[in-house]
DNA sequence: CGCGAAATCACCCGTTCGGGTGACGACCCG
DNA sequence: CGGGTCGTCACCCGAACGGGTGATTTCGCG
C-alpha cells in the first residue's frame, strides 16, 4: 500500500508535531514550575492549545485541492471534499443499469460529447447512443443534464 | 440574532466540556502529582485527549442532520455535509456573468429543457438561448453538461 | 446445448442544441 | 446627452441528440 503525497505530509505533519510537543512540554515545565504557577493553568494552555491543533485538523482533513483550466489559466480552488463518494449499488441493480450503461452516463456527466465518450471508451458513436438511451430510459429521462441530475440524487454518481 | 437549536447544543456541549475539564484537572492534579507522577506524562495526556476533542469537534462541526421520509417513517440521519452551498461570487463577477444567466444555468442544471426554462422563467424560448450561449462562452463550454460540470466545480450552483 | 443478458454497431428521422448575427428598449453612470 | 450593460426577442443553419428498430457476438448459467 503506498502513501499518496498528501497522506505523506499529514504524516510528517504529525511527526513535527510531535517532536514540538516534547520540546514545548519541557520548556514549560521548566519555565513554569519554578516559578511555583498552577498545574490547572498549564493543563488548561496544554487543553486549549491541543484543542485547537484538532479541530485545525479536523477541518483540514475533510477539505481538498483541485485544479481547473478556464481560458488557459491554471488556477487551484479549494474543493469541499465530498466525503468518499460511495455508489448506491441497491439502486443500480433496483434500475436494472448495467456497468457499461453506468459508464457512459459518468462520462455524460462529465459534460463530454457523444464523440468523445466513444473516443474514450473506444467504442462507436452508435453504441454510446444506444448505452445512454437505454441508460435513459431506465432513469425516465429525456435529457443527457436530466439523467445526470437523476443520477446525482440517486446516488449513482458522483 | 437568534441561536439556531445546533449552535445551543454546541455552546451548552462547550460549557459541559468546560466544567468537565476543570473537575478532571482538579482531580487529575491530587491523584498524580501526590504520587510524584512527571508533567510530561500529564501534559501529554491532556494534549492528547484534548486533541482528540477537538478533532471530533471539527468532524462534528461540518456534518448536518436533515430529516428524511421513507415510506410515511421519519427519520433524522446524518448527511456528509454539504457545507450549506456558498456561490463564489467573486468568480462570478469575473467570469462577467449576469444574475439572469446565472438562473438560466441554474435551471439546466436541474435537467431542463430550453422550452421548460423558458416556462419557468417567463421568457421566450430565444431568449433562453441566448442567455445560455452567452453563459456557455464565459465558461468555456460547448455543452450543456459541460456548462453543468464547470458550473459545479467552480461554485457558481450547488 | 440453448437461452438470456450484455455489449456492440448500424440506419433513420425528427427534435433539440449551439453558434452567429442583428436589433430594440430599459437603465445606470459620467 | 451618449455610451455601456443587461435583458429581451428573432431568424438561420449545421451539428448534436433522442428514439425506434434490428442485428450480431460473447458469455455465463442451467
Amino acid at each position: 500500500m503506498r502513501l499518496d503525497p498528501t497522506l505523506r505530509s499529514h504524516v510528517l505533519l504529525f511527526g513535527l508535531l510531535g517532536g514540538a510537543l516534547i520540546a514545548g512540554l519541557r520548556f514549560i515545565e521548566y519555565r513554569w514550575l519554578v516559578v511555583e504557577h498552577s498545574i490547572e493553568i498549564y493543563g488548561g494552555l496544554v487543553a486549549a492549545l491541543f484543542a485547537g491543533v484538532g479541530l485545525w485538523l479536523g477541518r483540514r482533513l475533510v477539505h481538498e485541492r483541485s485544479t481547473v483550466v478556464i481560458r488557459d489559466v491554471v488556477r487551484e480552488v479549494p474543493v469541499p471534499a465530498l466525503p468518499a463518494f460511495v455508489r448506491d449499488q441497491a439502486r443500480v441493480q433496483a434500475l436494472g443499469i448495467t456497468p457499461r450503461e453506468l459508464e457512459i452516463l459518468e462520462l455524460i456527466a462529465e459534460g463530454l460529447s457523444t464523440r468523445e465518450i466513444a473516443d474514450r471508451a473506444h467504442v462507436s458513436e452508435n453504441t454510446v447512443k444506444t448505452h445512454s438511451g437505454r441508460v435513459f430510459d431506465k432513469l425516465g429521462a429525456r435529457r443527457r443534464t436530466q439523467a445526470v441530475q437523476r443520477g446525482r440524487e440517486l446516488r449513482l454518481i458522483p
